[in-house]
DNA sequence: CTTTTTATGAGGTACGTGCCTCATTTTGCT
DNA sequence: AGCAAAATGAGGCACGTACCTCATAAAAAG
């Protein structure tokens, strides 16, 4: 049997009582005590048995994501995501509920975070642009005692341990060492899509890109950043007209989560194979991208890892506990048709 | 407040007791009372609270993973994280040991493995070559209630369910399909070296790597599989005779988890970039291999999520409970030097 | 209808920890 | 030394579930 707060009451020579107060930091004991106790921790392995401790200060969390409320596949994703892993973690006593914020004023979102209060919800686990007021009211939020970590886009002058998700300069740096050698040397023009060049991700992208194909790839120039603002028929419009523009078009980075509109305004211009293609994260359509040769790799984080890293950060929060740096760092996968997950999965797709 | 069984007896009109009965399939209800109970939990969104259960149980999980005694780096990082999820654990009630095998013997495994009773240990991950022996102790381990995965390497007729690892076949086609990639159709002759081809992921590996090879790039050969046996010196002379006898090798796939040895050999012989080279598994040798482009690309399972992914399985098994498939999938990861996690974490690396 | 069998109810104890109160001891201070 | 303040001990209740016993009610069998 492993050792209980009573054993190691025992171990340390003193009673229960003062055991608690040592564990929990509550005052009114000693260095000298403390350090008797935290001794015959040691000694006897004790280890806090969790299932004990959250049943008897029957502790509920409740989180919180607010996710953009467009319907990109990516966002569907995760909200799937999310609630599945809801339905998981219900019996730890972990609530995650999800909210949509529109995203087009920043105004809007800080109101809406700072509606939030520490009696309703334990944690936010925050997806928006950056922006100044944003980045305040997150701020606030913490000090009236809800947490908050960000999604997969940052905010300006944050802390690392504030973030979850990948390091978007280095994905926009490996889709350029990507391309680079999917194109073995021949000379040409890369395409570069992107919703829109305002968010921070979408420029730390460009950044890596950039970098990398100046340093080793003279061959290619990357063109500047065409913008779709997620309409269709404007993607469909700018890629063509880059395409006819510049017939020395070789190889494509589709940078935004949302890939169908520049995938599909590729798709009627030129043949699979054509150009190397590369397009960031996994959703139905750029699976079947995949599969049809229309990409060449898809750069993708797992949305699956996103949402319970995430969840695992504001419990570790809440706890006013450390966390596991190694195991929070959200990989970049590079996927292509090889080692994509079979076929069964594809809907759930969140191997981790 | 989420409802107790207090709440859900009132709720499906019966006593404790007979939500007690219900909820642990113990003999001794009406059917109709059981439709009735299991009607009020869906009602009332009923959900066991695991940390009291798992308190009233004081159930504990003792799981023990079986390795094989060779020293190789990767084995050594699966070691580290098995530690590091047992401290993780700790505090849930599971117990995690790791116990080693010399891998030479079938027999020795199999009498090990039968030493083991279900009343010191309530499952086990096996890591051991293919073989009769093997398999039939770990069924028979299975029928004295000790739970079994397979992990990394498995076993003949074995369920897909008992198995935690990559799809070798997958593997070995992504190895080629990169090689094929990075070649830019240049002919040549590819170098596949193994420590041996008689454990089943090595002749999967193969497989997926021929047929992928064989089919899309008929300008790479693929030579014989060099088998190490694990020995430097051994490695070192294939390797350099093959280098010998065959000016025109452009590529080397490296197909074993332990790559020190050949990258060794090969790099006291070609220049770093002189071949394309894609390698197994991320320890600190792959890893600045990477860095100082010996390989080109390393394929790698992630052997925090391995140990993750035993452990919840044989969690599942123990509780009698269905596990999410879909997060248990273990994804093939591809690593180049712009997608690997920075250096803080190379002692660590178990980003899931 | 009675008897036997089967279902259900009532109630208790246990699990390990958190958190509270109140009494008692020890410490530091003048 | 005497006193206030600080530190510690003793004990109890709570958390939600598991698992037990024993009594009683309902159903099935005769």
């Amino acid at each position: 049997m492993r050792p209980t707060t009573k054993d190691l009451a025992k171990a340390a020579g003193v009673s229960l009582a003062t055991v608690d107060r040592v564990l929990n930091n509550r005052p009114g004991v000693r260095k000298k005590t403390v350090k008797a106790v935290n001794e015959a921790i040691e000694k006897i392995g004790f280890v806090r048995n969790l299932s004990a401790a959250n049943l008897a200060k029957s502790k509920r969390y409740r989180f919180r994501f607010m996710l953009p409320r467009r319907g990109d596949l990516f966002i569907s994703e995760l909200r799937e995501r999310i609630s599945e892993t809801d339905r998981g973690l219900a019996a730890e006593g972990i609530e995650i509920s999800h909210q949509e914020i529109s995203q087009a004023d920043p105004h809007l979102i800080a109101r809406t975070l700072l509606k939030l209060s520490p009696d309703k919800v334990d944690g936010i686990a925050l997806m928006a642009p950056e922006s100044p007021q944003v980045r305040d009211a997150a701020i606030r939020l913490q000090e009236k005692g809800v947490q908050v970590v960000h999604l997969i886009s940052g905010q300006l002058e944050m802390s690392d341990m504030d973030f979850v998700g990948i390091d978007n300069r280095a994905a926009g740096a490996t889709a350029a060492r990507l391309i680079g050698r999917f194109i073995c040397g021949q000379q040409g023009k890369v395409m570069v899509v992107s919703e829109t060049m305002n968010a921070r991700d979408s420029l730390e992208r460009r950044h890596g890109f950039d970098q990398v194909l100046r340093q080793d790839y003279p061959n290619l120039i990357a063109l500047p950043s065409l913008e779709t603002h997620g309409d269709q028929s404007r993607a469909q419009e700018i890629v063509l007209n880059t395409l006819r523009n510049n017939q020395d078009v070789i190889a494509a980075y589709i940078m935004s989560s949302e890939a169908r509109s520049p995938l599909n305004a590729l798709h009627c211009r030129t043949d699979p194979g054509e150009l190397v293609v590369i397009a960031h994260e996994l959703t139905e359509r750029t699976r079947s991208a995949l599969l049809n040769k229309e990409v060449d790799a898809i750069i993708a984080q797992n949305p699956g890892h996103l949402v319970r890293s995430s969840v695992r950060l504001l419990r570790a929060r809440c706890d006013n506990r450390e966390i596991m740096q190694s195991q929070e760092q959200i990989r970049i996968e590079i996927l292509i048709q090889e080692n994509l997950i079979p076929d069964g999965f594809a809907a759930s797709y969140s191997a981790q």
